[in-house]
DNA sequence: TCATTAAAAGTTT
DNA sequence: AAACTTTTAATGA
């Protein structure tokens, strides 16, 4: 197997204030591998083996509700820990993870998270703090649900998209992983034909271009202000 | 306002 | 060709 250079890890955050030494010892312990897209990373109440970084791709996690609808919890992009249920206290994961497109990923048997967090400066503190993140982003979103509208909702997801995994393009902002109005009205809580037409409508007016399965924010600001709008 | 249902057309594999 | 994605319209809560 070809050797993990160091310079992999040394900017992301849990990794950052340590050495040449102690990143080699990571990655030396790290196991890695390619998902196609489409593929399940590890399944919602699974016992939480290993954990890990993504490295290139895009992740999305799921969460299955009583119902069995599907709802998208959140995004990982590049350079972000994931299933990380012991950080939390947990011993299956919570959700589950599908590559949204080819993903190159790391992970470490979750015996080894008391390792890293007890011994390499810095792990614990970012680790917690991409915890606490996600956990506040989660929450947003159920306090969006119950009190923005539709409209103000998928604004708000396609923000959050470009935000997180945006790319600059000639004439705006695209999103740089495949997305459908089906993610997006998973994301918002709404239907894909309520998805569809504000899209249309959206594009009408010149605030987004989008194709199957891409989107590009040609007026940010104006989309940012439509997000922000109350009824 | 928004969901549901249905039907049609376009795209990917 | 089959499977998937998007659009549009009609209807009702």
């Amino acid at each position: 197997m070809r050797k993990l250079d160091e310079s992999l890890l040394g900017h992301i955050p849990p990794f950052r204030k340590l050495g040449r030494p102690e990143i080699r010892a990571i990655l030396d312990l790290a196991e890695p591998k390619r998902y196609a897209a489409g593929t399940a990373i590890f399944e919602e109440g699974l016992a939480a083996e290993r954990f890990y970084l993504l490295l290139d791709g895009h992740i999305r996690v799921i969460r299955t509700t009583e119902g069995g609808d599907q709802v998208i919890a959140l995004h990982i992009v590049a350079g972000q820990l994931f299933g990380i249920a012991a950080a939390i206290g947990r011993d299956t994961y919570p959700a589950t993870a599908m590559a949204v497109d080819d993903c190159l990923v790391l992970s470490w048997p979750t015996s080894q998270w008391s390792n890293f967090t007890a011994n390499y400066d810095g792990f614990a503190t970012e680790s917690y703090k991409v915890v606490g993140e996600r956990m506040g982003e989660m929450n947003n979103r159920l306090v969006e649900m119950a009190t923005q509208q539709v409209e103000q909702r998928v604004a708000r997801a396609v923000l959050r998209l470009i935000s997180q995994s945006g790319r600059k393009v000639a004439g705006g902002i695209e999103i740089d992983f495949p997305i459908t109005r089906q993610n997006l009205s998973d994301m918002t809580g709404t239907t894909l034909h309520t998805v569809s037409r504000l899209m249309s409508g959206w594009e009408k007016v010149g605030l987004v271009k989008s194709t199957r399965r891409h989107i590009v924010v040609t007026d940010a600001h104006r989309l940012v202000v439509l997000s922000e709008k109350s009824g």
